[in-house]
Formats: structure tokens, sequence, C-alpha cells
DNA sequence: ACACGATTTAACCAATTAGTTAAACCAACA
DNA sequence: TGTTGGTTTAACTAATTGGTTAAATCGTGT
């Protein structure tokens, strides 16, 4: 019956990724990826022959999910104040829904980058595009001119890091406030939006 | 001979802090340490008589380094886009001279929080007292008015996450160019703080 | 010559853990 | 009723790893 194998394999994925996500490749155990799936090791290892195979199924789900959103924006036709204002939606939505993703990321970086990069270029990333594009709009004047790497760093990093430093937020800003913290991260779009905006009006 | 012990000492702990920033406390191993510092495990034991030790050296030594400086600058007389460039640079050549803390802060931050909690109320950050002097020169019309935990979370994130992010800036951006990467990492704090600044201006 | 602390060598222990195996169990289904 | 595939149980292995120990060595200062 597929009913059943699809109901433990999606157990198993689900106990897999919160194991992973806070305790990392090296921390998880699978016995504790068992026990918070409900079943037992032996058919933990039934389902996924090992650790490294279970741990690349979450990692390449998640990556698959991180990165391609931005590269459909891009190649858009919309004004460049848009694009922007898109890729920053995007982005804080994604990670709203999935706050995991960039401590995982950030984790799992130092550990083996090249198992990363190849994802990356696997998904067809590709940097160089964007530049070109905001160069196009700071020659026209409708943007600040700066470095545009400066510039997707800024609005990676505002957009990214809160959710990686998540814990830190919950400590020590908002003191284990659950509904205050959510309502931060909800209203964080409209502020890096209206905030990179600004930052990049041109003035004489 | 203290001498020599200084220097042994010194060795492991520049070694265990490689080892810790990119493995982790889970992925490292003290037979690695050991090899790293040039010396042999049972002489490793025989200074930090176990893992737990060595890594609570390693890191308070770093909390100590990365939070304490901004407390200074936030309680001085300048005027607040004063400060505000003052705390980018200060974060910047932190972190240019010592670019694996935030991988590392945020690394351990899943596994244990409580411990960073401790250490962060320890060295006495007070984020409210943050909020105020910036409200202030917002009422004043200094600075364009904005949810001052927002603008801060924003700093601080352009600060810190191209840090963390660093293999990604090397391998995505900069093709592994070693002088390109700090030659980027060179320009952020002036970057940055111009970005800041131009967001911040009031506009009728 | 002696003492002392730093260091090495090498063997060892105990605990943990990924992964295996084989037998039994159970529910659905043909 | 018998078969089949998902599931459990429980015991086991092989490897890794943190930590220990004891004896030997080496350098330096007295």
């Amino acid at each position: 019956m597929e009913t059943k194998r699809d109901n433990t394999e999606e157990k198993i994925l689900e106990a897999a990724k919160n194991v992973f996500v806070t305790k990392g490749m090296d921390g998880a155990r699978m016995q504790e990826i068992a026990d918070e799936a409900g079943i037992n090791k032996a058919l933990l290892h039934y389902y996924f022959r090992s650790k490294e195979r279970l741990f690349e199924a979450i990692f390449g789900e998640i990556i698959k999910f991180a990165f391609p959103k931005i590269t459909g924006i891009i190649s858009s036709d919309e004004p460049v104040t848009t694009k922007i204002e898109q890729i920053i939606d995007a982005y804080t939505s994604l990670l709203i829904n999935h706050p995991f993703i960039p401590a995982f990321i950030l984790k799992e970086l130092n550990r083996d980058p090249s198992g990363i990069f190849k994802l990356i270029t696997k998904y067809g990333f590709k940097p160089e595009s964007v530049w070109g594009k905001l160069e196009e709009a700071m020659d026209k004047g409708e943007i600040v001119r700066m470095d545009p790497r400066h510039l997707i760093i800024n609005i990676v990093s505002m957009c990214v890091f809160p959710f990686a430093a998540r814990p830190i937020l919950n400590y020590v800003i908002f003191k284990e406030n659950k509904e205050a913290l959510a309502a931060f991260y909800a209203e964080r779009a409209d502020v890096v939006k209206q905030f990179v905006i600004n930052a990049l009006v041109v003035r004489k």
C-alpha cells in the first residue's frame, strides 16, 4: 500500500529536518531522528540506507527551495526598483514559511562548501546577469550609483540575517515573546523595501 | 619555564579556534586539534582537561570580543548619525580581523542558546537604551521615522551577514579570488555607511 | 650531576553510534 | 487462507572517539 509508505517517509523527512536543522549533520543522531518520527532505527535505515543519504535528501530539498525563486524575478522585464521589491517580498515570504533555512545552510557551509557550490550552480544561479541590469539602471539615473555587488549583498543581508540570527532576536530583543517576534518578521518585507528604495534615491 | 607553556597554550587555542570554527563543537575532533597544533592528544588533555573546557575557553574569548565594543559607542554624546557610522566602522573592522566570529556564533546558537544568552547578558548588552536615543533623533527630524529595532537589525545584518556567508561570496560571486574578496570587505564599511545614511535622509 | 616540567609514545578503556541482521508480527489484500 | 510489504524487536558488529595511563625522553636551570 502506497499511502502507508508515503506517510512514514514524510514523517521521517519532517523529523530529520528538525533534527538536522538544530543539531547539524554531525550533531544529529539517527536514533533521535527515529524517535522523533515515532519509528525505530531499523525502519529508518530501511527507508534511507544511510545518514548521508538522508541528509542529502533534506539538503537538496532545501536548496531547491532557497535559490531559484530569485532567478525568475531577475530575468523579468519590470523596472529595477520593482524587481528589487519583488525579490525582497519573495525572500521574506519564503523565510517566514521556512525560517530554518538560513541557519541550516550557514551551518553546513563550512563543513562541506563544495556540496553547496555544486547545488547552487546546478540550479543555475548566475550572478553576473544581475550586475548588468543594475548598472543599466544606474546609467539611466533611476537609482543611485554604487557597486551592484554591495547593493545585492545589502539586500540579501537584510532579508536573510534576521532569520539566521532568530535566537538572538528572540532572546535579546523580544525576551521570548513569540507573538512580538512573529509580528516583527511580518513587518520586515515592507520595512526593508522602504529602506532600500530610500537608500537608492538619486539626490542632486 | 613560562614562555614554553604560553607558547603551546597559544598554539592550542589557535588550532582549536580554527577547528571549532569550521567543524563546530560536534564536528571537531581532539586529534585534529592536536595535529593542527603540532602536538599530540595526551599533551592536549594535559593543557585542557576536556573538550568541553577547551571549547568554553575559545567561546568565551570570542563572545568577550564580539559584543561589548558597541556599548561604549552607544552611550557616547555624538549625534546619532555619527554613532551609526562609528558602529558600522567598529563592527566591520572587528570582523575583518576576526571573520570567523559570525559563522561560529550562528553555528552554536541552535545547539545551546542558553549559553550565549548568559554571556550576552553577562557582558551587559542592553538594547532598550538604543531605541530611546534613536527615537529622540527621529522626533527632532534628524533621521527618517522608522521602527528603531528594524533600523538596528538592518545595520547589523549588513555588517555581519557578509562575513557569516563568506563561503558563498567566495565561491558564487568572487570565484575564489582571494584578493577581490578582501578588497570587497575593505570597501564594506564605507559602502554600508553611505547606504544607511542615504536611507535615513528625511524627505518632504 | 640532578631535578623538574614539558613533551612524546603507545597502548588502552569505555562509551557512543552508524549500520546490519534475522526473526517475528501485523494488516491488507487476493 | 496464504502471501506480501511495512514494521518491530533485539541483539550484534565495527569503527570512532574522548579520555586515561605509565613509562620514556628532552631541555634547562641549579
